[in-house]
DNA sequence: TACGAAATGTAGCAATGGCTACGGATGATG
DNA sequence: CATCATCCGTAGCCATTGCTACATTTCGTA
């Protein structure tokens, strides 16, 4: 009889609803980023951060809506709930840890900061400590 | 006039194209392993491997087949070609060397494996040549 | 050899995130 | 206060990755 391989269903934690929550965690961060920039965050602000188009952020947008991370009217601004901003603090914060960390290790800032917009939402509670802790010596 | 924020077009690279790779990475990484371990990698051994249906799994095989990273005949095993292998032996590389900085920096083995599988993917040339770095350390 | 279980393929649905094209809303400015 | 540029929403297309349900192929074994 054939061993079985484990299933790799932790690490590979299906796909497309992981992929959805990167992008709710990208997109409250933006908009806190643009706020603190431009003073209000629109939908284009949205697209040419993300270089997009205006539509796909707008549908993004409603969904964030519904999942309570944004607060959005038409033709309006789109501002953060409590729980988005939440998120984007905790966010933001990974973020900087992640970015600080690449640079500590020898990374140039350009490359330091792509490679940490990708790893930001893999590294798991265990792993920021540890950057952290690396940071603090 | 408002000052406009610059597009993040590096870093936020097309979701949906980006993705597209990453699975590729993934799928082309796991049937290296499963050949390895089993001697020929079926279909649903990587259904089980990636916890998704065989379907899902046929789907993506069939894609990867367009472009030649995967040799795939109906009721028949799966096999690399060149450029699968090529591209499997460098993620494989990538990912070993990623897991061992995670282990190297003091992470436990569960969380570095499971932060690993989804750092691997975004982790560039200068990036990963300090981890090397660090690693001789 | 013929049967049945297991493996694989196909049809068709949903969610997400891309796009273009078009139309309505807003707001600055003449 | 009317006009027009800009912003934004809607319609509708595609690709990717999930799924269930059903059809087909393979293959060991009776």
């Amino acid at each position: 009889m054939e061993e079985k391989v484990k299933a790799r269903s932790v690490p590979f934690s299906q796909t497309r609803s992981r992929h959805a929550s990167e992008t709710a965690e990208d997109y409250v961060e933006a908009v806190m980023e643009l706020i603190e920039e431009l003073g209000e965050c629109r939908v284009l602000d949205l697209a040419r951060y993300f270089n997009v188009s205006h539509v796909t952020v707008s549908r993004i947008v409603k969904r964030l809506h519904d999942e309570n991370l944004l607060y959005s009217q038409p033709y309006k601004p789109v501002e953060l709930t409590a729980e988005g901003s939440k998120l984007a603090k905790r966010v933001k914060e990974r973020h900087e840890i992640v970015l600080a960390f690449l640079i500590a290790l020898g990374v140039d800032r350009t490359n330091a900061e792509i490679d940490s917009e990708g790893i930001e939402h893999h590294v798991g509670s265990k792993t920021l400590a540890e950057m952290k802790r690396f940071l603090k010596r």
